[in-house]
RNA sequence: GGGGAAGUGUCGGAAUGGGCAGACGAGCGUGACUUAGGAUCACGUGGGGCAACCCGUACGGGUUCGAAUCCCGUCUUCCCCA
């Protein structure tokens, strides 16, 4: 009896070996064909949980796969070293972020090994380190001189917990909280550093050159949120232009009052003396105010009138001008035209202000309403309408008239000729206007609405608030569909599909608007009020201003004696020596940059970093360095399979987007896109379906499973149990199995089985069968990251096996086929069992070194099939036939078989479908 | 509210250029070996029915000889954006 399967010092021992004989080192080899493979890189929080293993673990698997296809791959690893963490350690432990980081760095290559990844570690990178965030503040310097770094007073997010602001990626949910901790972030005006990611919007909505996934298309499109329309420029009183951007120039005419953001620059200007002193209260309610709260279409709308007011350039009308906590200063201009009738959010605002609601854009089902209070018609308007057969429907003594935009003449004169002296009827939706005894006035601007409200006299501030009180015709007030325009003098009737473009046009003529798009994604807000970061590599003179550090002066080196105390200040800020410096420019004293680099910035550029890591260390660098060695990245960039998790999708992936055009525009790369292909991995969610988390106690721990039951058993269980993209929550169960397909494995190759007389050689050709599907199905499912597949194609294959080994076929060349091939497949998944299993039966170190095994289709080629026989779509049969069998005999045969006979009955086949190698379908 | 993804046994999941639903594994059941079993091995395992068979891929329609797969509608869950 062979020794049982024992992982631990398999492991163990594997991975020493490989180390030593430098297994992994991927060199420059141009006479083959390269794969860079790369996973995101962790933060050394100094404990791998079992998120990183199902990231890493399926990602090697396959970086092995493409190595032993022939592939010269390159799998790097590093860390991403800096940011809070470390600092919080600081305060609270007293231990220096430096110190801290580097030994969870320690820590996690440790538990990086284990794993029996294939990361050349002679390529480690580590961002915290002087030598890799030199070449972080070489970028910020070319970014400068680009013009794509500047520094400007803004409106920007602050987290209050890491007293620190962030970037407007990095604001996330609907409370808008902070990336890293979940605390809500504040809104501040500080001088920061802003990165113009802006100038490359076009290009980073084009995902033509890259297979990522469609779902981090989809989010870094809506991210970015293109959209088109018009700038239109309306002037006010005080003849001040005021440019607002609209999607919706088809409606300017219904714009009847314009909104300012509460810190629009212009309001104190145009804020008359009477209203100052309310405009002010506004302002510091809404300041203090959350972005989400501002834009909830569920709060009541608060705003304040100026007192000034605006001319609308196409008709000319004069508008109030208000300001709104919904109009945010980030978006568009910071200021709107409202148009309550076409906009959800005006529309509220406007009725609860008693402003004027202009419908400018037809409804396209074409309904209108109309009610007859109780008393406003005399008696036989009814009857009238049944005979017209005009529908209606009486309610409490009112008639409700819902018809069609045909039917509404024939309704005016009828409801006219019944109308009481003194009283009127409304129409609402797809026509406008109010019937009174002697006139029908069409609700069309707003001349019309003072007539319509001065004749009916109830009181209202407008005809929309007059309507809005029957509740019959809310739902026909409203709307934000394109359509024919109407009450848009010269425009009325342009079609809707031509609306907006006539009337840009027109704009632009008449030159107080043109054709613009607008943005969501702002600039990347780059500045960090913390110490654990690379410094920015600025200082500021008296004389000079903002000065560069210049290149070869760099890296500007983070002090190591700071004082890192509980106030949330960054030590740099009370740094003497750090902050004290002479000017590059003039040599007199100037102060440095106290702000960090947000981290996002080191790792935007990773991928390069590990081409040559920490480049030319120790020597000076200048404006045209290079900081990494080209001929490193010309043979392995860009990437050609990434993968990490989703979450990065409008952060990371797209900072690293705009790095690498960036470099593309300075001339250090030519390719567009750094990493060609995408996969995302799902989550792996704890036994009760929750989060892992320390709090809550759920965390699965690698290092206790790979002591239980080996690396190998992990990583495939990580492969086998879940889609790999979706994820879910953890089974303590599951893993079970794949320890006992293991323990198979091992029992299949080394215990000895019954030595018997040669295998016939239909049992041969059954078990190469079984060989050669398994490696194509395995091929296959390499390719397609499909690895839960691949683990039970291995089992099925195993399963096969060991049924094999009990006939004759033991110890036959198929049979040393199979189990050489059932290692070589097993290699990638598992590589430390799949190399014992290699060694112990007397095959060449290493398994490693093999080249995947060949798909012979022939010898895959199945010679019997199952040809399925229905009855109307129903199985009634199923017939062992040759694979070769033709139409005819296919046929015959199933219309031969008993069981169909009996079925069929007396019943004659009307027609029979054929589907070769599968199928026969009688239709009766 | 907008956009995206997904709903298959008790559970994780297979099967989509339409063609045997439930591969593989977990769990459960029966048996074997054992002093013992949370070990190992064998067999069984969608529901109903004695059976022939019938029903079954969230729900309701449709297309088709044939639908988990394609189309329309509804519901639910998750993610992103408002």
């Amino acid at each position: 009896m062979a020794e049982i399967y024992k992982p631990q010092g398999i492991e163990a021992k594997w991975q020493a070996q490989w180390e030593e004989d430098q297994l992994y080192r991927a060199l420059v080899d141009p006479n083959r064909p390269k794969q860079y493979c790369l996973t995101m890189l962790p933060y050394p929080s100094g404990d791998l949980h079992i998120g990183h293993w199902y990231a890493m673990c399926p990602s090697d698997v396959r970086a092995r796969y493409l190595r032993m296809r022939g592939y010269n791959v390159l799998m790097p690893m590093g860390f991403d070293a800096f940011g809070l963490p470390a600092e919080n350690a600081a305060i609270k432990r007293g231990i220096h972020p430096h110190k801290w980081t580097l030994s969870n760095i320690e820590k996690m290559r440790y538990q990086l090994r284990a794993m029996g990844s294939m990361f050349d570690w002679q390529r480690e990178a580590i961002t915290c380190l002087p030598g890799y965030y030199r070449w972080t503040q070489w970028f910020f310097r070319k970014f400068y001189d680009m013009g794509l770094a500047y520094r400007k007073n803004a409106a920007v997010d602050f987290c209050p917990q890491c007293n620190t602001t962030l970037a407007r990626e990095q604001v996330q949910g609907e409370d808008r909280h902070c990336e890293r901790c979940k605390t809500p972030v504040v809104k501040k005006e500080l001088e920061q550093w802003f990165w113009r990611i802006t100038e490359y919007v076009e290009e980073l909505l084009d995902f033509s050159q890259i297979e990522w996934p469609e779902r981090v298309v989809a989010m870094q499109t809506n991210w970015i949120g293109r959209s088109e329309g018009a700038d239109v420029i309306f002037v006010t009183e005080q003849q001040e232009p005021l440019t607002v951007f609209t999607t919706r120039p088809d409606t300017l005419w219904g714009a009847t009052f314009m909104v300012l953001a509460p810190e629009h620059p212009l309001v104190d200007k145009l804020t008359t003396p009477q209203y100052r002193q309310e405009v002010t209260a506004y302002q510091h309610q809404a300041a203090r105010q959350s972005e989400i709260e501002r834009l909830s279409t569920e709060k009541e709308k608060t705003g304040v009138f100026i007192g000034a007011y605006a001319i609308n350039p196409v008709n000319d009308e004069r508008i109030p001008i208000w300001i709104a906590d919904y109009v945010l200063m980030t978006y568009g201009t910071g200021a709107i035209m409202a148009v309550p009738a076409h906009d959800e959010r005006d529309f509220a605002f406007a009725l609860k202000f008693g402003l004027p609601i202009i419908p400018v854009i037809e409804r396209a089902d074409g309904t209108v309403k109309s009610q007859v209070r109780p008393g406003a018609a005399r008696e036989g308007l009814a009857a009238a309408l049944n005979a017209a057969g005009i529908p209606f429907a009486a309610h409490d003594g009112a008639l409700e008239v819902t018809v069609d935009r045909a039917q509404v003449d024939p309704y005016v004169a009828l409801v006219q000729a019944h109308l009481q002296p003194a009283g009127w009827v409304a129409l609402a939706g797809a026509r406008w206007a109010f019937i009174f005894a002697d006139e029908v006035v069409t609700f069309d601007g707003l001349q019309a609405e003072q007539r319509i409200l001065a004749r009916c006299g109830t009181g209202q501030r407008s005809v929309m608030e007059l309507l809005w009180d029957t509740p019959f015709y809310r739902d026909v007030l409203f709307h934000a569909d394109y359509g024919t325009m109407i009450n848009s003098g010269p425009f009325s009737g342009t079609p809707g599909d031509a609306a907006v473009q006539k009337v840009t046009g027109w704009l632009e003529e008449r030159g107080v608007g043109q054709f613009a798009i607008n943005y969501r994604m702002r600039d990347w807000l780059i500045s960090r009020q913390r110490y654990w970061g690379a410094p920015i590599p600025i200082v500021y003179c008296d004389d000079c201003g903002i000065v560069p550090v210049p290149y070869d002066e760099l890296p500007v080196l983070l002090p190591e004696d700071a004082k890192f105390l509980p106030t949330g200040e960054s030590p740099l800020v009370h740094h003497e020596e750090f902050l004290h410096t002479t000017c590059p420019n003039c040599g007199r004293a100037a102060v440095r940059e106290t702000d960090t680099m947000d981290t996002f910035v080191c790792s935007s550029w990773y991928q390069y970093a590990y081409l040559s890591p920490y480049y030319r260390e120790g020597e000076p660098a200048h404006a045209d360095s290079v900081p990494f060695d080209p001929a490193e990245m010309e043979y392995w960039m860009p990437v050609d399979v990434y993968t990490g998790g989703i979450e990065h999708a409008t952060m990371h992936l797209i900072y690293t987007r705009f790095f690498t055009k960036a470099m593309r525009d300075m001339g250090l790369v030519d390719f567009d896109e750094p990493m060609r292909v995408l996969h995302n991995q799902g989550i792996i969610l704890a036994e009760d379906n929750e989060k892992m988390s320390k709090s809550r106690g759920n965390v699965i721990a690698p290092d206790e499973l790979v002591a239980q039951y080996g690396a190998d058993t992990v990583r495939g269980y990580l492969m086998f149990g879940w889609r790999w993209e979706q994820g879910g929550p953890w089974d303590p169960h599951g893993i079970e199995g794949v320890y006992r397909w293991l323990h198979r494995v091992w029992n299949l190759v080394l215990e000895p089985g019954e030595t018997t007389p040669a295998p016939s050689a239909r049992e041969v050709a059954d078990l190469r069968r079984w060989t050669h599907k398994t490696i194509g199905r395995v091929t296959d499912d390499m390719e397609a990251f499909s690895f839960n597949t691949i683990i039970a194609g291995l089992m099925e294959f195993t399963n096969a096996l060991q049924k094999a080994k009990e006939t004759a076929l033991y110890g036959s060349a198929a049979w040393n086929e199979a189990i050489e091939t059932l290692l070589l497949l097993l290699a990638p998944a598992c590589p430390h069992v799949a190399e014992e299993l290699w060694q112990h039966t007397g095959r060449p170190y290493s398994v490693h070194l093999q080249p995947w095994p060949e798909y012979d289709p022939d010898l895959a080629a199945e010679q019997v099939i199952t040809l399925v026989v229905q009855i109307n779509g129903k199985v009634r049969a199923r017939l062992a036939v040759p694979a070769s069998i033709g139409e005819r005999d296919a046929r015959a045969a199933a219309l031969a078989d008993e069981s169909i006979q009996r079925h069929l009955g007396s019943q004659e086949p009307r027609q029979v479908v054929y589907v070769p190698g599968r199928l026969v379908n009688i239709v009766v």
